[in-house]
DNA sequence: TGGGGTTAT
DNA sequence: ATAACCC
């Protein structure tokens, strides 16, 4: 697919490329299988996208929708939607309405609930952990692998002859020609073949498609896995990473640069990624901080020395729920108990107990469409124990902790109008290392009184009704 | 704009 | 507790 040269291509910011000494030099620190560790250039990093993924875990649970246009439905947004659905012109985040109108065979499925969308998530974090336990989660739908050790452990293996062999997985972006003598190139190829048996085994074992994109950092990682859509990989080699970033045609395409930053940045004048290299490191601090600042002029030029941190177990459980109008204390509560069921499930299924319990709002108003407001506590010791302990009432406690909440936000002698309640559970603690023979052991009910039950529903009212 | 998540201040 | 970021 891709012709071996040993010229590399000529590049827009060839001044800053690597000459063959220092190619050479970092050749004989791979030969002598020193992992050069810190130094950022030498990392391998592949970021993993799915392909619309709540439509393909829809038509998985449902194969009768493969093949027709599928929209994925939250409230009146199209979310998400399947290839057929986009050649027709539904987008992400479009409108009902607008989507049907583009295209009345489009098949809609609702997608509020976002339980199987998890759970498959985590699968497939839990399949890439197997490649290297160093995953790092983006949204559902996305992870980063740091292949650095892996790649070094293949390299090691490799007789020197065989490395004449080497060919690429997927696309090179570019299309710039691979050098064999170059020692960075032998790492990405090598990372662009793990890259393809990941996404074999996502397809052998959960079916499931999706892009990849092998670099040296995060931020190249996830751009070039877009560079060709759907299921197919790109890996980026060092000497294209200024036609990579400068192909943004705007800087809020950088990601690390979000809505804020992005109006900030056009206040200066500043709206190319050529703009943010160039424009003066001084200001810019003076404007955002040194912090900010600093991290996305760095962005700009394709640096990212950020590590891909591993994400392990989630560090909060939350559910929400918008609508249009909540305007009584009633209405809250039972919208409140809906949300906390729900959690409690998951939560119990997870085995960490939740050590802090948090209220959010959103109250209706025309302009400041975005604000939240949240209050959170403790949530008390002799509740969290009673956690996962399957027939103690867990709800009523609970739910009044958040009608305390809530009244600390909404004064319910006055007039009110939300559109969105979220509850969360978070600062969870490993459970009870307690051990046999000890005193922990005895004063833990769960475990020296009555067996561990798996899992057990929480049930919003009529709790007393049970058994 | 949905229904989630994370980290920094 | 909020604000920013990500999907």
């Amino acid at each position: 697919m891709e012709q071996l040269g040993v010229e590399p291509e000529e590049e827009a910011g060839r001044d800053e490329e690597e000459d063959a000494a220092q190619a050479m030099e970092r050749a004989e620190a791979g030969e002598a299988g020193v992992v050069p560790e810190g130094s950022s250039s030498s990392r391998v990093i592949v970021h993993v996208d799915l392909d619309c993924f709540y439509a393909q875990v829809e038509m998985i649970s449902n194969p009768e929708l493969k093949g027709k246009p599928l929209g994925v439905q939250q409230k009146y947004l199209v979310v998400t939607c399947n290839y057929e659905a986009r050649k027709l012109g539904v987008k992400k985040l479009m409108n009902v309405r607008d989507a049907k109108e583009k295209c009345p065979q489009l098949v809609l499925v609702n997608g509020e609930d976002l339980t199987r969308y998890r759970e498959m998530s985590y699968k497939v974090t839990e399949l890439l952990e197997e490649f290297s336990p160093i995953v790092e989660r983006l949204g559902f739908d996305e992870n980063f692998v740091d292949l650095t050790e892996m790649v070094e452990k293949r390299l090691q293996q490799h007789q020197s002859d065989e490395l004449s062999a080497l060919t690429v997985s997927g696309h090179v972006y570019n299309n710039q020609c691979i050098n064999l003598h170059d020692i960075m190139h032998i790492r990405l190829l090598i990372g662009s073949q793990i890259a393809a048996e990941m996404r074999e085994a996502m397809y052998n074992q959960l079916g499931l498609t999706g892009c990849a994109g092998v670099a040296s950092n995060k931020l190249l990682a996830k751009l070039v896995s877009g560079v060709f859509k759907p299921n197919q990989q790109t890996v980026l080699l060092p000497q294209s990473s200024q036609v990579l970033i400068q192909s943004l045609s705007h800087v809020k395409e950088m990601p690390g640069i979000g809505y804020k930053t992005a109006k900030r940045l056009e206040a200066l004048g500043i709206s190319s990624v050529h703009d943010l290299q160039t424009f003066s490191p001084k200001i810019l601090e003076k404007e955002l901080g040194i912090s900010v600042a600093q991290r996305i002029q760095k962005l700009s030029f394709g640096e990212d020395t950020s590590p891909v941190t591993p994400s392990g177990p989630p560090q909060s459980f939350s559910e929400e729920d918008s609508f249009k109008k909540c305007s009584s204390e009633v209405e809250a509560k039972n919208k409140i108990e809906e949300l906390l069921a729900s959690l409690l499930n998951r939560v119990c299924q997870d085995g960490r107990k939740p050590h802090t319990i948090r209220l959010t709002i959103r109250r209706y108003s025309s302009e400041n469409h975005c604000s939240r407001e949240s209050r959170q506590c403790p949530i008390p010791s002799h509740v969290i124990q009673k956690l996962g302990t399957g027939n103690c009432d867990v709800m009523t406690p609970m739910v009044d902790i958040l009608m305390k909440l809530f009244r600390n936000m909404v004064n319910v002698k006055m007039p009110f109008h939300l559109t969105l309640l979220s509850v969360c559970l978070c600062n969870l603690k490993v459970l009870n290392t307690a051990k046999k023979g000890t005193i922990d052991y005895y004063l833990t009910p769960s475990l020296s009184t009555t067996s561990r039950s798996g899992k057990r529903s929480f049930k919003m009212k009529d709790s007393h009704m049970e058994d």
